[in-house]
DNA sequence: AAAATAAAATACCGATCGGTACGTTATGAT
DNA sequence: ATCATAACGTACCGATCGGTATTTTATTTT
């Protein structure tokens, strides 16, 4: 009974995730956000609500896709400590490769946001849990397949390495040296044994 | 020759960090800034140069006496491991403390600005390269009174503890559980034996 | 006391901010 | 074909941004 979308709503969220992503909340404003996601101002309140409203729905659209991400390539190994070594490794050889680092947009959230506003707060730390509860699950296969030892903590050493991963994306943005990245990775391995 | 300051720079400098520290570089105004450091526009800038100018001024404060009171803190306990424990748990109290989390302005700041601009990538990785440093002679120091093994890599493990710090810190945003943040550190401390 | 000078205070600059009112255009329902 | 409706495009809103020109005030040197 009207006129039709001319624009795909995925599309232009996923350039609006892209866009805060590398810059931030703060530093994104909305004449960045119309030229990156190609529409007009008024096509973005009408569709998203306004700025803040937009970024929770790219930082959802985020972490959902992220937690999927993570599921699947920890599980696509058989060897648990060595699915942990190569994602903790594939982590860091993005940041390595690409020129601007980006981070994790959840991370980058919640020391930007979280600490003034309550709902990035909890969206931030939910996302940090269930993660945590894959990193636990994973361990807990190695343990019933026998390569890890049954005695360890799964629970905390997930919590632990989810710190160390946090710690690990952070310090990236520094480009500290290859050796400081590789030692640390390797340091925190030698908790799964 | 000529009128005299009516104020101490290093207080109002010190009042700029606590700011910058809490609202981060893009969140604070020049408004916020003279409110807080109780002076007018055009003394900030006679002063300390543009905005992004005093927030360099506010970080280097912050690192170098950072620096000195975490040197400080480790070296104040004979018992290395607890010297450790300590110093994380005293990180995590505060923040548990406090009804705002500032977490640690260098972290936040590399999290903001060290992906892009260069000076900031600079500035907040040397200063974690030197807290490395102060991490590594403390385990030495174990290592040599028979408190650790001397078979450990005492660089290695000062380098993801680091990670862990950093990790530790930046997660604290989001207010996780206290047997979360536990946990982490527990596990963490293992890899001093 | 007067001149020189720098700090302080006020007031202002153009640019950009997030957000919206409004006129135009296209499309589905009748 | 017409009408209702919603998306689109433009143009604009007041507020605030970082930064500065200019005037006033206080202090030291002469």
């Amino acid at each position: 009974m009207a006129r039709t979308r001319e624009f795909d709503e995925e599309k232009v969220l996923e350039a609006a995730m892209q866009l805060f992503w590398e810059k931030g909340y703060e530093a994104t404003s909305l004449s960045d956000l119309t030229t990156r996601m190609g529409i007009q101002r008024p096509s973005i309140y009408s569709t998203f609500g306004d700025k803040k409203e937009l970024f929770e729905a790219a930082l959802r659209r985020y972490t959902m896709s992220r937690a999927s991400e993570v599921r699947t390539k920890l599980q696509n190994n058989p060897s648990v400590k060595e699915a942990f070594r190569h994602f903790f490794n594939e982590v860091i050889d993005e940041e390595y490769t690409e020129s601007l680092s980006r981070g994790c947009f959840c991370i980058n959230t919640m020391v930007e946001l979280a600490p003034h506003d309550e709902k990035f707060e909890i969206l931030t730390r939910e996302h940090q849990m269930y993660l945590s509860v894959i990193f636990q699950e994973t361990i807990e296969r190695g343990i019933q397949s026998g390569e890890l030892d049954s005695s360890i903590d799964a629970k905390a050493i997930a919590q632990a390495l989810i710190v160390s991963l946090i710690g690990l994306t952070v310090i990236m943005k520094s480009r500290p040296t290859r050796s400081f990245v590789d030692n640390s990775i390797e340091v925190m391995l030698t908790l799964l044994r």
